[in-house]
DNA sequence: CATCTTAGCTAAAAAATTTAGACAATTAGC
DNA sequence: GCTAATTGTCTAAATTTTTTAGCTAAGATG
């Protein structure tokens, strides 16, 4: 698809609605499939190893809210993860129930998910190639914001008349 | 996030390809997942009745390529669909080996998933209002595009040493 | 026509998730 | 300060989903 700008900005926001709830949401996923292959592990431990990667340690009941997994899934997410050498469980000093997961690190397996992604970033380094300043700003913010959106509808349906 | 107009451009370039590794996937995820509750299917399930209803009929094999889901569990899936009246399987006059499935239309569901979505909808126009016709003309272009990248990544790390 | 390939399916086995609930640490109420 | 309720994490059994292996029918190949 190319920039049309005799476009009329309502029909723009419609077919961006649904590339968010079609196409992108299919890509995404696949794409987040792909790299937990490679990892060789599984969609929903990759997802937890992400967040972990991400934003830091956390324990479980935060890695449970955020991926919106029950927390028993994630307490034998977490059980892969740990056989798999691939995070560490501690105690949270600061209160005795809680355990604290912090991501494994290491710099092979770092090397090797930058290489994943370098792969994506090429891609969309080459497509904003075209775009000005001001579009690529604009195109940050979106998706930014996106993913903020994103998370707060999916809560938002969740909440709404849950049948 | 805002607008920083005078962030150099690589690093606006650096920061979406971390937004899209990242935040914005698990967003994506949940969104769908939320989806799939309230239909009472699994994500699974969504995935495949999405791509139907998006993209018209289709056979099993097709869905398997387009979802990354084996032909086996495509089989499973169609069952279930098909018991919950959401799909129906019909034989391929063109060639007796093929079955096309057809998404069965309901206005009830139809609108259902429309409201489902409105939300979404509502909150993306709000963010892109105070976008120009120019920026928001970029921005559909962008994300057009980044589903295609996604697809196309996905199966380049499917390829690319399969360990 | 014999063989190979493709499309879709089923059944058994393996893997993941849910449900139900145990247990310890903390907090709240009295 | 003691008791009850709550919170955080985990385990075990039951359920659901996916994988693996392989079958059958239809169409293509030579």
């Amino acid at each position: 698809m190319t920039v049309r700008p005799g476009q009329d900005a309502e029909q723009i926001r419609a077919q961006l609605g649904r590339q968010l709830g079609g196409r992108l949401g299919t890509g995404v996923v696949l794409f987040h499939a792909a790299i937990a292959e490679r990892l060789g592990i599984n969609v929903t431990d990759w997802r937890c190893l992400e967040l972990l990667l991400r934003t830091g340690p956390a324990n479980p009941t935060r890695l449970a809210r955020h991926t919106g997994i029950s927390s028993a899934a994630i307490a034998q997410i977490l059980g892969r993860l740990e056989r798999a050498g691939l995070v560490v469980r501690r105690p949270d000093p600061s209160d005795g129930r809680r355990t604290l997961v912090h991501a494994v690190s290491d710099p092979d397996r770092d090397r090797e998910l930058g290489e994943m992604f370098t792969g994506l970033h090429q891609r969309v380094a080459d497509l904003t190639s075209s775009f000005s300043d001001d579009q690529l700003a604009a195109i940050a913010a979106f998706t930014a914001d996106l993913a903020e959106i994103m998370e707060n509808e999916a809560a938002a349906l969740r909440r709404r008349q849950p049948d």
